[in-house]
DNA sequence: ACAGACATTATGTGCAGACATAATAACAAT
DNA sequence: ATTGTTATTATGTCTGCACATAATGTCTGT
């Protein structure tokens, strides 16, 4: 009885997934080794090269293969595990954990931005931004801080929007499509200004994402959320 | 001239996931609004039905489409992005930014866990923990201190390990397979004795990542990881 | 009116075959 | 040795077809 004939034939990409899988988890297949190609695959296990095809690629976009034309398919030498986050608005958030979200606009106008702000929105030196700073609430108790700076120029139709109403975050997500972005985690001691207005004490240690985002080569707004304390972010891998 | 004609056609899924982002950030396509079929679709751009496939259904893996079966295919109403994050070990992560990386183990021996830690090991209550505290280093400076309790009953071998010489995360990712895990990042407050492992003032702000693993139904590991002042962790999206 | 059977429909996936593309290896010419 | 050309190979993708599956609507018998 040959190890690799087929028990019984695996037709359907999960399938196979699941068998690579195996043999990665099961050292068959060793970290660095080239497996079989997708012909030698689909013969051995009975199915189109198609579907070992779709297993595969799967698999690579996972991070536990490493595949190139020509050069074959090998498992993954680091296995670099994907987590991936869900970036919803702060308002959907909120109301998931059944919590009920409001808002308030803290300061709204052109100013001109600190330097670092300015590096990244790539504006001319003596441009004006609109800076808004706000503040997210959960149950009425404080939830995150909001600091953003928008690109004037990139979108004209902020300057007379009405951040009262609608907090920036919201209303760039629905007028403002947007092609690419970075994301920046960290973690910050919170000053006496953000003590205050999250209400904690100074000196706490905060959680914080900074965000740009940018269309048509345009950086369109950067900001940074600053997190009550105790918050965190969870994902399952 | 129709408006819906093939303009040059595209066959490419790349072409087709292109055409439809811009019908969804044009607004043509509005949110929450039901799209035509696939079929349709294929017709309309000359195609087949397959490579209109891949393209929404690579756009509902981004969180721009929402599609179920017979009930067709809909513009997200709550675009909710999805970023991901590369979990690499600590030593490439190190590596990568081209410093050079030192480990120090700092504490290793079975221990009864605390409550939380037990809770989530899922073990008897009774049953003591592996713990191992270490340090990462990046160029001989603090960059991470870790503090892991594994399940012995899950990993055995793991007793007679040498974590002097290689750190329980490089032992475990090369020596036990895992399923899944979930990991959460959040902020906390140096205590007296994290300052001085890390080297910074206490009261500091830090990032820090929680992780477990399991595989076959048992918490096999979980890790606390919290990182140096001005760490932070970035992606594109 | 209502429950259960049935038809309809859009997505999900499988197949075989074909060509495209990129990377490599082998070979030739300088 | 070094450079340029060519053949080879494994993955990437498209096509046209088929059937599977799940959700919805419809019809029917009581």
């Amino acid at each position: 009885m040959s190890d690799t004939a087929a028990r019984s034939d695996m037709n359907s990409w999960q399938a196979v997934q699941e068998e690579a899988l195996r043999r990665i988890r099961s050292r068959q297949w060793r970290p660095g080794e080239l497996i079989p190609n997708e012909a030698e695959l689909s013969q051995e296990l009975g199915c189109a090269r198609a579907t070992v095809n779709r297993a595969l690629r799967n698999l690579a976009e996972a991070g536990f293969l490493d595949r190139r034309r020509k050069a074959g398919t090998r498992v993954a030498l680091h296995p670099v595990r994907k987590a991936t986050l869900d970036i919803s608005m702060i308002r959907q958030e909120i109301e998931g954990k059944g919590q009920a979200y409001s808002y308030l606009l803290l300061s709204s106008g052109l100013e001109s931005p600190p330097l670092d702000v300015r590096v990244r929105l790539q504006g001319p030196a003596d441009q004006q931004q609109l800076h808004i700073t706000a503040l997210h609430m959960a149950d009425r108790r404080p939830y995150a801080y909001e600091d953003r700076w928008i690109n004037p120029q990139a979108v004209p139709e902020a300057m007379t929007a009405d951040f009262e109403a609608q907090s920036p975050n919201e209303w760039l997500l629905v007028h403002v499509p947007f092609e690419g972005g970075s994301i920046a985690f960290s973690a910050k001691t919170a000053s006496q200004m953000e003590a205050e207005i999250l209400a904690c004490p100074p000196g706490e240690g905060l959680f914080v994402i900074d965000r740009a985002t940018w269309s048509k080569g345009q950086v369109i707004t950067q900001v940074r959320l600053i997190f009550h304390p105790g918050y965190h972010m969870h994902t399952e891998l």
